[in-house]
Parts: structure tokens; sequence; C-alpha cells
DNA sequence: ATTAGCTTGTGAAATAATCCACTAATTATT
DNA sequence: AATAATTAGTGGATTATTTCACAAGCTAAT
């Protein structure tokens, strides 16, 4: 499978395609074009017909892109074929809140096991998921084999957990917490920093405005 | 204030850097280098001295910059001296861990109405934060002058409530649900998309596999 | 068949972002 | 007072990403 290579802002992309697709399969679309698709993924239809092309020649000119195909092709490249499992550690009120999301609705990801030093929670079940001690944290994801790990703890423990959680195996982590993690390379973080981005909203809409009065005055 | 012309990239870093800088100042650091920082946010030195630089020349030379006056020029620059007040719309699971969420011990936002068609929770309290009935919406996000909004409402409803909120008069929008919506370019919208970035953390997994995979068999 | 109309895939240009490497300024040390 | 050590700011190279624009190929209509 042809996987090397590919653009990181490419990548990026990949899952929005791959749920828009879905959409239109529920919609028993048969095909779809890139201007089609740019409509609603808000994508430049030439950036659309770029990041594909990373991966071969998926579509036919004059026709457009047999939605079935490109789904099977993009559920493959983005491991959707199998369910994997997730660890979430920190059961917060964050925490709590993602063991309720379903992300099984959209993905083949499933959250199995989740891990908080709360006394009261310990061993106990909680949106179906079972909760662990603190301190079965390593054991547990080394007998679960588990890859992937959601990280909302504080922000005074994030490192300390994520040592534990790379001596454990772990090879992906969806940090919220604002700490930026230090990881060996062979470990993927992907960041979600909602104050972060609250703030760069702020910051848009203002210099949006500075922008708005400049025209103005002209 | 020197405010135009900034790079999407730099703007997106600001927030980060604001939050290191807080760090900093309550651990009474003085002074700070483009080094150190860097080390600290896990972005190069001279992209953070050339952030810097389109704001003026925040630093000196042989010393780094000073903690507090930086500080306060972000303050600035990210609208942080005056509390800003947002909604938030869809009392879900989601919603209700947001609301629960201490935006402002980091930030000088606060959630002050929450919005959510549910009977149930109308006109109730939850987390200290009122929750209006959904057909007020418009009237009291009006009412309050409320610019900013965080929308946690199922994709089926993101673009109807969207086109409700720019109708009252919002600018910015935190979008937790998978839909791109369409707004006006005087909106300013942020995504936050879970399950986008749990799939592309299994992408940079697998790619990441093949890779080191390559490697050995060289 | 032939032709008109789409739509892909992609060279090449344009734009954006990052990073190197050096000068100039300042601090710290002797 | 002179010198060594830091460190910001930035010109310019490099790398990454997006976008234009068009040839080539397919579909569908006549």
């Amino acid at each position: 499978m042809a996987n090397r290579k590919i653009p990181r802002a490419t990548a990026r992309r990949l899952p929005v395609y791959y749920r828009y697709l879905n959409v239109l399969l529920n919609a028993n679309k048969k095909r779809v074009s890139s201007t089609e698709l740019s409509k609603a993924v808000q994508v430049d239809s030439a950036t659309i017909r770029r990041d594909f092309s990373y991966f071969g020649e998926l579509g036919k000119r004059g026709y457009g892109y047999d939605v079935e195909n490109l789904l099977k092709f993009f559920r493959g490249i983005l491991n959707q074929d199998k369910l994997t499992s997730v660890a979430l550690v920190g059961v917060g009120s964050l925490g709590s809140a993602l063991m309720n999301y379903n992300f099984h609705q959209n993905t083949n990801l499933r959250i199995s096991a989740a891990f908080d030093p709360k006394k009261e929670l310990a061993n106990t079940i909680k949106s179906g998921i079972p909760v662990y001690p603190a301190d079965e944290l390593v054991e547990q994801i080394k007998d679960q084999q588990i890859d992937i790990v959601i990280l909302t703890v504080p922000a005074s423990q994030a490192q300390k957990v994520t040592d534990q959680l790379i001596s454990a195996g772990v090879h992906g982590i969806l940090n919220f917490s604002p700490v930026r993690l230090s990881v060996p390379k062979d470990v993927q973080v992907q960041n979600i920093d909602m104050t972060n981005e609250l703030q760069t909203l702020t910051y848009f809409i203002e210099s949006n405005r500075l922008n708005a009065k400049d025209e103005q005055e002209k």
C-alpha cells in the first residue's frame, strides 16, 4: 500500500474526506467529483485531487470518484478495517464526557479501559467502561496491548503519566492537557487544547475587526 | 497596536506562548530567552523570534525577553485584559463537561449562558451556569451581547443552529461538531473534531511503523 | 460515430512557513 | 576598561503547501 511520504497537511485531511464519503454512501450516492467534495469539506478542489493523487489514480476523468471504492481505500489507509481499542487516563469531567462520547459511531475505535487514582472510582464500570486504579496503569496497558491513549489528566500530572504510558508501550497519545509532552520519536502526540482554540478565536475575531475598519477607512 | 498581517501559523502559537509566560511569571522568572522558550513549547527558537518580531522589537540582545513585559504585551494582543463572556449551545455530555471546565483559570473567558432544547434542563442552573431553552437562543444572545459561542450540538443540528447564531450577531464559533460550517467571512470558526484527531493519530502511528520498517530493510 | 461537456491528474507558479547563519547589541566576567 | 559570552532580530535559503491552468481521457447526448 502506497503509504510513504504523504504530506502532513494531507494526512490531517484524510479523516475529513473519510467522514464525508460515509455520508455520501449512506445517501446512496454512487459517485462524487472533487468540486462537489470541495463544497462539502471546504477544501479547494485542486487540493483534494492532489491529496488523492498521493495514493494513486483513484478517480476517472469525466466521471469523478466512485464513492464505494474510494471509501474502501481510505478505510484501509485509516486502519478502519479492524476495531482498535484505546484507553482513557483521567476520569475527570472531560474524561467522563469522552467515555460517553460515541467514537465508535464514526470510527472503528472504542474506549476499552479507563484509569483514575480516585479510590471511589477504582474497579467500577462507568458508561460501560471498566475503570482501573492508576497504579495498575502500566500493567493493564501492557496486558491489553493498548497502543493509543486519550490523556485527560491535570497539567501537573501530564508528563509523569506520559512517561508511564511510554514505558507501557503506547505509541499514540491524544493529549487534552495544555502541556507539550516530551516523547520519543516513535510516539505520536496530537494535542487538543480547548483554551488555546478559544484564545485563537478571540484573536482572529479582533484582528478581523481591525482589518474591516482599515478597509472602511480607505 | 501593530496587529495586521500576522501569519496564521504565528497567531495559532500565541496562546501557547501566553500560557508558558504565565507559568514563568508564577515561578518568579524575570527573563527568558528564545532558546529556553523553545524547549518548553517545542517550537524552533528562530520561529519564536520571528513570531515575536511581527509585533515589534520585544526583546533585548544578550538578555532575552522580560517576562512581565512580554506577558503584558500578549495579554493585550489576546484580549485578556477584560472578561469575555461566551455561551455554550448543546448541553449534552460534552457540553456539560465543558461547563465544568475552568476556562477562567487560564484565560479571561467564562461561560455565562447555556442553551438546550431538553425540557428538563430549561431554566435550571448547571455548574453555576444558567441554562435557557433553545427557543430563547437568538433573543438571549442579542440581549447579553455574546460574541463567541461553544457549539456542542449533534451534527444534524450544527448548521441550523449556526445560522441562528449568526443572525444573533455572533462572530466566533468553537465548533465541536464534525460538520464544516458555512459562515460569512466576518465570522470565525475554530473546529475541534476529536474523532478526526484520533484517526489522524492512527494514521501517523501506522505510517511511522512502515517508515521504521523501511529504515531497517536498508 | 461524432461531438460537447465533464473532470481528473499534474507541471509549474505562487504563497506560506520554517530554519540557517550571521550581525549587532547587550550583559557578564576578568 | 577590555574581553568573552549571550542572545535578539533578520536576510535569505529551504521546505511545505496551495493554487492555477491545461492536456488527456472519459461520459453522455445527438
